[in-house]
DNA sequence: CGCATTCTTGACACCAGTCAACGTTAGTGG
DNA sequence: CCACTAACGTTGACTGGTGTCAAGAATGCG
């Protein structure tokens, strides 16, 4: 769990030999999810933050009639509920997706340590939270402004783009367990509109989607169907 | 400025006397911006970072066919641009919106400087942005998943709670300089859609709307239908 | 007073939602 | 190994809401 937290925060935040060492220190609890279980309900005041060790998982609110938005997808090395350590209830929900969900439980007295005994530890988790924040700014401009196909191609673009670190992303996959249902919940629109302009993504943006798996098969295609640009992202690199 | 921004952070933040003297010794300029004018642009790398002081500010990215999408609205005492001081590229912009709108801008050498002293300022501010993150959060869900009348009405209970710190709200006013236009671009409908979404809030939601003014009459009437709940904005008391 | 912007309304087309049925897949237990 | 079931994916038909276009009314500013 020290190394992914680790090599999460380095891609975009100067840690050095004593950082690492705190981070190390770090007391945790490694924890597996079924599919759909839930870490932290909205409402909730939980005590721990966490961190994605392996598999997907998904920040979401539930509305007043049942329905579900979600919000964000979230893998390997994210630092999910850092707000919790901050604002005690949260406002949100977050749950795994797919199997293989594993996180690493830390409390947030540890992390309120952490933080001051290193400061740059500190900035390195604001940075992801600030990182965060500009996804979620992309998703309203994604889910308010750009039609559903264009919409779907440029959360396909992110989900590969985040799970690829920016690299090598000419062609190759990446684990997408979702199911249609979810995925049009996450993009506001109903099943039966994401099933459709699925068909369209599929034929004319570079990708295919096999069960649980996103396949590019031309990234540049897919750029520009869903006119992607990872400036938002801020990844060290530029896009390769 | 000083006052300004310290009240606005002790609204969720413990700082103490010390805190306050570190933020008095904050250099800062004052500038006045005209109605649209831009204070950074998408793009931009800035080196300072905002305090609103009067008047209101908003975050929008503009996309490739000109199209505007307003992120979030800002009053007075909101910091804004506080990513820039961790990440150089802006990736979306602010500018001012209605007459009287006054920042200061604080250089980011002395937002680290002050953070650095006083770690306690670092997580207020840390915690501004949290709250903020929650606004794009919410505006996700209701430019996803709420229909236009209920949007707005939610929007409306937004601005207005938050224009209020959550206190006194059965009714009152507040400033609303925007076009139907600029409302529905943050909205995510088109204009038409946004006037005629207007109509019926005003008939059912206890609201109006005279040039740059909200006027709630009815708070509990504008929460019903925006399906309004302000645990999200995490100000320290519950509404009133 | 006159011009530009904003607001408002109507008509129309079309995209997206809902409903409903069927096909497909994966997982379970006999 | 196959039968059975539940969840998921796919498709068609229909409806309604939302966008676009266009024109006129109201407002505000110089």
């Amino acid at each position: 769990m020290h190394s992914v937290l680790y090599a999460a925060l380095k891609r975009h935040s100067p840690l050095d030999a004593s950082d690492l060492r705190a981070l190390k220190s770090l007391d945790f609890e490694r924890r597996k999810l079924r599919d759909k279980q839930d870490v932290v309900r909205q409402g909730e005041k939980p005590q721990t933050a966490i961190v994605v060790l392996d598999g997907m998982f998904t920040k979401y609110v539930t509305l007043r009639d049942g329905r579900i938005q979600y919000l964000s997808l979230h893998i390997v090395g994210d630092l999910l509920g850092v707000q919790s350590v901050f604002f005690p209830e949260m406002d949100y929900g977050i749950s795994a997706i797919g199997e293989n969900a594993v996180i690493a439980e830390i409390s947030h007295q540890e992390m309120r340590a952490a933080m001051k005994a290193r400061p740059e530890i500190g900035y390195a988790i604001w940075r992801q939270t600030l990182v965060h924040a500009s996804i979620f700014r992309q998703a309203i401009v994604n889910n308010s402004a750009r039609e559903p196909t264009v919409r779907m191609a440029h959360f396909f673009a992110e989900q590969y783009y985040r799970a690829h670190s920016g690299e090598n992303l000419r062609s190759g996959e990446c684990y997408f367990p979702l199911t249609q249902s979810q995925l049009g919940e996450a993009l506001g629109i109903s099943v039966v509109t994401t099933n459709r302009a699925f068909q369209e993504v599929r034929n004319n943006g570079g990708v295919d989607w096999r069960p649980r798996q996103l396949v590019v098969h031309d990234w540049a295609k897919l750029v520009e169907l869903g006119q992607f640009d990872p400036a938002y992202l801020h990844l060290a690199r530029p896009a390769g």
